[in-house]
DNA sequence: GTGAAAGCGCTAACAA
DNA sequence: TTGTTAGCGCTTTCAC
């Protein structure tokens, strides 16, 4: 089998405490003996076994990142940075994947408890009460991406999702637009989306404009969907003159649902997103839309997460990274 | 700290071996204690620590997946399949991101082995001498995903490239191409996309059309990087009439280009692509090319590693499954 | 500065 | 059928 500490031990001619402390530094140990030890670590080219490490320090040099879809582009970016950081700490990642199923989600968390994970880096579309309440008791440390809901006693990491929103939706405002559509996540209470809603309600208020409740629609981040949603609007002749979807993808999806029909974009309707993924300044028109800094959202949390296994202080439970609206081709002004 | 084996033994009154045999139903244990056992673990929500079992068993219902990117979206439809099946059979996945550098895939290879993973998915877009290498000695299983070179001794699944591309080729010449382009990947002999090439030169030979090596170009894999490919073919005059990118991200780049430069797309030029990943049916216009079962091609990795490891014979080393061609409208028949 | 020994939580002979 | 015991490979007191 693989090589252990004894063999080591037993070639040097020393005992397994010694091999141990050379290892780890952990206590002083001869040059001499250092030397002839690290010497029998090269040739046989011996590597600590982490599990019987993580067995008797209860570390594992792991973190679970939980996510709730992974062909997600945004998701994809995220991971880059958790990934990036830990490599540089020399973290692993236990990849979990719940397509934002509270059942899976509640499953994953107590696994990733059993395996010993130090810390946890948790996505969702839908926040549930019941998740929330778990997450503040679990031992280990926790940082949610894209929630600056400062309720939450659990850490995170985000933009301004209600400021983004109400900066976008005043932008059209200021272009003329008065009937504005929403596509937005799902109706639940504690879903994904619920900011940037809160936002675009505020901004419409703050300019005096009333709120069409027909215009205001429930998405499930996918394109297909709002694809169908424009087509309603469509179909109900209810067509507005901008739609903000809370996503880019779903920006996508409206703006060819649009084509397909033979309205032109900007021209007839505006359509603007949000996240800035790669796509949005790719596909044609380049969407406008609100700019995050995706990578180092994941960078950050796993940042945070990591201070917070060192016992380091974090300056803030609710980290607010940057955001900036980018105006491209797909909006326009109207007279 | 956390309840172990213990707890519960001395709870029920029984010793940890019959704990750990209700547990494990590794031998039979008397309805009567079988029940005290469970409803003790019931009731202190016992659950066993995977990391003391890895070290016991020297198995982890681990699998080390490593990738080149995370955020593009076709591994990311990998890592869909991959991780459902997984989750099936109740195995974790230690993810690993290298951005295709030899000497991180190297370094996770060590790092997956030494957390006594059972198995490792391997993915990268050039995959190099050392590799092969290192990947034949190997103890534990390993599924490579989209090569299917027989050549290598180590299993893997994928489509047919050669015949994929030979296909998409014959098909550009039957449109009544003649000057076609390939945008394939870099240059190296063992860069994923070797087979692509071969299969388009092939379908060039067989068809009496000369080769013009003036037309062959090395990706990335991005869309910057095709953009800027295509245009050198417009500064250096020899824009020929069909783009076969051996990506639709390279397709999709080189659209972009043509279109900023005033060339219409099919009408001028046809460009198509490769891999179907979503957004070639969302791009418009929207991509002929090359479809692939994303997530199938995961999710039978993850199949084959979980059949290796439970000892099962493996059908077959290398794995095919079906494409497609799937025309669309970034192509058109010339005269 | 070094080694012996205990123990992390678990499984699996081996006895009984 | 059940319990006792010896490890898995490592870290860490505690003596020397």
């Amino acid at each position: 089998m693989s090589i252990t500490i004894k063999d080591v031990a037993k070639k040097a001619g020393v005992s397994i405490s010694t091999v141990s402390r050379v290892i780890n530094g952990s206590k002083p140990v001869s040059n001499e003996i250092r030397q002839k030890v690290l010497k029998v670590i090269e040739e046989t080219g011996y590597m600590p076994n982490p599990v019987a490490r993580s067995l008797v320090m209860k570390k594992s040099q792991l973190i679970g990142v939980v996510v709730p879809d992974l062909s997600n582009v945004f998701i994809g970016e995220i991971l880059n940075g958790i990934e990036e950081i830990g490599k540089m700490y020399d973290y692993d990642i236990l990849l979990c994947n719940t397509y934002g199923q509270l059942e899976q989600e509640l499953r994953y968390l107590n696994l990733l408890k059993a395996k010993q994970v130090e810390g946890i880096i948790f996505m969702t579309w839908n926040l549930q009460e019941k998740l929330v309440e778990y997450l503040e008791k679990i031992e280990v440390p926790v940082a949610l991406i894209n929630r600056n809901t400062s309720k939450l006693h659990t850490p995170s990491v985000s933009i301004d999702n209600f400021k983004a929103a109400y900066e976008m939706t005043e932008f059209l405002i200021k272009n003329g637009h008065k009937r504005i559509a929403l596509i937005r996540s799902s109706m639940d209470q504690n879903a994904f989306g619920l900011d940037q809603y809160n936002g675009y309600k505020k901004a419409l208020d703050d300019h005096g404009l009333e709120i069409h409740e027909e215009l205001i629609r429930y998405g499930n981040w996918k394109m297909e969907n709002s694809y169908q949603i424009v087509k309603d609007f469509i179909d109900e002749n209810i067509l507005p003159t901008a739609i903000f979807a809370a996503s880019d993808e779903m920006a996508i999806g409206a703006i060819n649902c649009l084509l397909d029909n033979g309205y032109k974009v900007p021209e007839d309707v505006s359509v603007v997103g949000f996240n800035d993924i790669k796509l949005a300044s790719i596909y044609r028109p380049k969407l406008t839309t609100i700019h995050q800094p995706i990578y180092d959202i994941g960078a950050v949390a796993m940042r945070m997460i990591i201070k917070k296994i060192n016992g380091e202080e974090v300056d803030s439970n609710v980290v607010t990274l940057p955001h900036e609206l980018i105006v491209r081709e797909s909006s326009k002004c109207i007279e």
